[in-house]
DNA sequence: TTAGGGCTATGG
DNA sequence: CCATAGCCCTAA
C-alpha cells in the first residue's frame, strides 16, 4: 500500500501522504509524467476545469489511450517547464489549471512536460520521490527520446524491482481513465481521499492466482485435457476454443470433460483425510494437494462417485476416521446403485501403504460424511473400477426399437434437436418409456453421421425436468458460441476424419455404404425453439443414410442401420404433420 | 459454499 | 442397451 503510494507524485494534495520527517522541497524537478491528452486538441479544455465546455459540446468525443496516428511533426503541443509550475505556485495559483499554463506557456525544451488538470502542484513538490531521479530528468537537461519516449507517451523511470513482487498491477479503468476525463467528467462528484486510498488498496492488492493448479506441469495428454491450447487443430480444439471464447463473453466458463486420474483421486483422498469430507474448497486450496482444474465442486462430485453410501446425517469425520485408521478407501463397488458392500481389492500393492503425508493437520468439522468403517486403501487403480463394472446390478431387458419409435425418434429430433431428454418427455413422439440415453443412443446408432459432424459435437445443453415442452431455461444461459444447445446443428458429412475417441466433433464416422443418400432438410436455422414459433420445421440432414421403403438396402453388405421404413413423404418435411405446438398455456403461464 | 439433483458424454 | 463419470445448475 504504502509502496503504491508514495510513487503517485501529486495525485493527492494530502497531508496524510507528505511524511513529516521529510525537509521540504527546494529543488523541484517534475518528472516527465504521461500525456493526459495524447488524442484531444489541447485547446479543447478539460471537462473539469472551470471554463471547460460542457461534455456536450466536445466533438468526436474522446479515446482512452493513445492515438497511434499521430506523428511527431503534428504534435505542436506547447510546453510547460517545472519553472512554470513552480510559478504558478508563486502566484498564489498552486491549483492553476495546467491548461492554462499550457496556453501560457511556448518556451519549454522538455517534451511535453504536460500535468494534468487534477494533479495538485503543491503535492508535487513536496513529494521525496524525486529527490532521486536523475540528472537527466532535471529541467536543464532534454530527455532523452530515444528509450525514454516513446511516441503518444513518457515512459517514466522504472523504480526498482521487486524480486517477490513482479506482477504488472493493472489499474482499474477508473484510475487509467483519470489521466484524461471523459467530457462527461466534470459531472462526476469529486472523488473523496477516503475513496482514492481505499482504491488504491485494492489495487496494490495481490491478484487472485489462476484457479487451476496444475497436477502435472508437462503436458497434458490431448484426449484428457485440451483446453488449454489456444491453437486450433482439430474439432475438439476448435469446440474448446469457442467454449474459451464463451468463458470470456459469459464468464462461465464451459470445461473439458476431463476424467479424473489415479493421481488425483488420490489427492482428493489425501484431502479428505487431511481437512475432512465437505471442506471442499480447502482441499481444493491446499497448495500441497494438486488437481487438474478441479473446483471445489468438482471434488465433491468426485468424492461423491468413491463414497456414494457417504451422507451428512451420519456425520462421522472421515478425517477424523482417517487419521484414526491412518488409512482412506475408496470403494469403486459403492458406486451410484450401492449393489456392492464389499470393499474390492486393489488390483495393486498399495492397500497397505497408505501416503505418509495423511498426518492430520486440521481440525475436524461436524459437515462430514461418513465412510465405511472398513479397512480403507488410499490407492484406487482402474482395475478397482474394472472389477466394480462387473458388479454392476442387472441391466434391464433389451427391448428392441419399433418402425414406429424411429419416426418418432426422427420426428423428436427435428423438433427438439439433441434435447433427448425433451424428446423422451415429448407427450406426442411416445417415447416416453425410452431414457433420454436410449433415445440418443438410438440416434447415434441409426445417424452415426449427423450426430458425429454437428459443428460443435453433441451439445451439452442442458436442460430443466420441466421443459418437457423443450424449452430448456438452462440452456438459455449457456453460450450462444459454445452451446447452441437447442439444436441448431449444421449437420454435414464433410468430416470424415476424427478420433471417435474424442469428445464430440471427434468422433470418428462410422463407414456407411449408404443405400439412400437423401438430402434431408433437417436442420433448422433458429433450432427446435424456433420451431416453436414458426410451426413449420426444416431441419436439414445432409447425406443421411438410411434405408427407405423405395430402395433395397440388402444388397449392400455393410449396411448398418436398421430398416427405418420411411417413405419421402416422411422426409418431407414441407408437408410436415408435427405435434401442434404446446401453448404456453400448456406451460401453466 | 455446499448438497443435491439433472443432463449428457463416455465407454463397456 | 446400459451404467457410470463428469459437469452443471439451483436451492439452502
Amino acid at each position: 500500500m504504502t509502496a503504491f503510494l508514495e510513487p503517485l507524485p501529486g495525485l493527492l494534495d494530502d497531508p496524510l501522504l507528505h511524511l513529516p520527517d521529510l525537509p521540504p522541497r527546494t529543488d523541484v524537478r517534475i518528472p516527465p509524467l504521461r500525456d493526459p491528452f495524447p488524442s484531444r486538441a489541447l485547446t479543447v479544455l478539460s471537462p473539469l476545469e472551470p471554463n471547460a465546455p460542457d461534455g456536450k459540446q466536445i466533438q468526436g468525443g474522446v479515446k482512452l489511450g493513445c492515438s497511434k496516428n499521430t506523428s511527431q511533426a503534428e504534435r505542436t503541443n506547447p510546453k510547460i517547464t517545472p519553472a512554470d509550475v513552480i510559478s504558478a505556485r508563486d502566484t498564489k495559483k498552486p491549483n492553476l489549471a495546467i491548461s492554462a499554463l499550457v496556453e501560457s506557456s511556448s518556451t519549454s525544451q522538455l517534451p511535453r512536460l504536460l500535468t494534468p488538470s487534477f494533479v495538485n502542484l503543491a503535492a508535487v513538490e513536496n513529494n521525496s520521490s524525486f529527490h532521486s531521479w536523475p540528472a537527466e530528468y532535471s529541467p536543464s537537461k532534454r530527455v532523452k527520446l530515444d528509450h525514454e519516449y516513446h511516441g503518444d507517451y513518457v515512459q517514466l523511470p522504472k523504480p526498482p524491482q521487486k524480486e517477490a513482487n513482479k506482477r504488472v498491477l493493472l489499474l482499474p479503468t477508473i484510475v487509467n481513465g483519470i489521466h484524461e476525463p471523459p467530457p462527461s467528467a466534470a459531472l462526476l462528484p469529486p472523488m473523496e481521499l477516503e475513496e482514492v486510498k481505499a482504491m488504491l488498496d485494492s489495487i496494490s492488492e495481490p491478484l487472485p492466482l489462476p484457479p487451476e493448479k496444475m497436477l502435472n506441469p508437462e503436458p497434458e495428454p490431448a484426449d484428457t485435457v485440451n483446453h488449454h491450447r489456444l491453437k486450433s487443430s482439430s474439432p475438439t480444439e476448435e469446440m474448446d476454443m469457442a467454449r474459451n471464447i464463451s468463458t470470456a463473453v459469459n464468464h462461465r466458463p464451459q470445461r473439458t470433460w476431463k476424467k479424473w486420474s489415479e493421481e488425483e483421486t488420490q489427492q482428493l483422498l489425501k484431502g479428505v483425510a487431511k481437512y475432512g469430507a465437505g471442506k471442499w474448497k480447502e482441499i481444493c486450496a491446499d497448495p500441497e494437494l494438486r488437481f487438474r482444474d478441479r473446483r471445489p465442486m468438482d471434488l465433491k462430485d468426485r468424492f461423491r462417485i468413491c463414497f456414494p453410501n457417504t451422507n451428512k446425517e451420519k456425520m462421522e469425520d472421515v478425517g477424523a476416521s482417517a487419521r484414526s485408521e491412518k488409512q482412506l478407501s475408496f470403494n469403486p463397488g459403492q458406486t451410484r446403485n450401492n449393489n456392492v458392500t464389499h470393499n474390492l481389492p486393489s488390483s495393486t500393492d498399495t492397500l497397505s501403504s497408505p501416503p505418509s503425508d495423511l498426518s492430520p493437520n486440521h481440525p475436524s468439522s461436524s459437515h462430514f460424511y461418513q465412510v465405511p468403517s472398513v479397512p480403507l486403501n488410499l490407492k484406487v487403480t482402474p482395475s478397482d473400477f474394472a472389477i466394480a463394472a462387473k458388479s454392476r446390478a442387472s441391466q434391464r431387458v433389451r427391448k428392441l426399437w419399433t418402425e414406429e419409435e424411429h419416426q418418432n425418434l426422427v420426428k423428436g429430433f427435428a423438433k427438439h434437436g439433441y434435447q433427448w431428454t425433451a424428446i423422451r418427455n415429448d407427450l406426442e413422439l411416445n417415447l416416453s418409456h425410452r431414457k433420454a440415453t436410449d433415445i440418443r443412443d438410438k440416434f447415434r446408432s441409426l445417424f452415426p453421421q449427423q450426430y458425429m459432424d454437428a459443428d460443435s459435437g453433441p451439445p451439452a445443453g442442458r436442460k430443466n425436468t420441466t421443459s418437457a415442452g423443450g424449452v430448456s431455461s438452462k440452456n438459455n444461459s449457456m453460450s450462444s458460441i459454445s452451446q447452441p444447445a437447442t439444436g441448431v446443428r449444421h449437420i454435414n458429412s464433410s468430416n470424415p476424419t476424427s478420433d471417435k475417441r474424442k469428445p464430440s466433433t471427434s468422433f470418428a464416422p462410422i463407414p456407411m455404404a449408404a443405400t439412400t443418400t437423401k438430402p434431408l432438410h433437417l436442420r433448422t436455422d433458429e433450432g427446435p425453439r424456433d420451431i416453436t414459433t414458426s410451426g413449420v420445421e426444416v431441419l436439414e440432414i445432409t447425406s443421411i443414410t438410411t434405408t427407405t421403403t423405395q430402395e433395397s438396402s440388402s444388397a449392400v453388405p455393410n449396411l448398418t442401420l436398421p430398416p427405418l421404413a420411411l417413405g419421402d413423404n416422411d422426409w418431407d418435411w414441407g408437408d410436415n404433420k408435427l405435434a401442434p405446438l404446446l401453448d404456453w398455456e400448456e406451460f401453466g403461464l
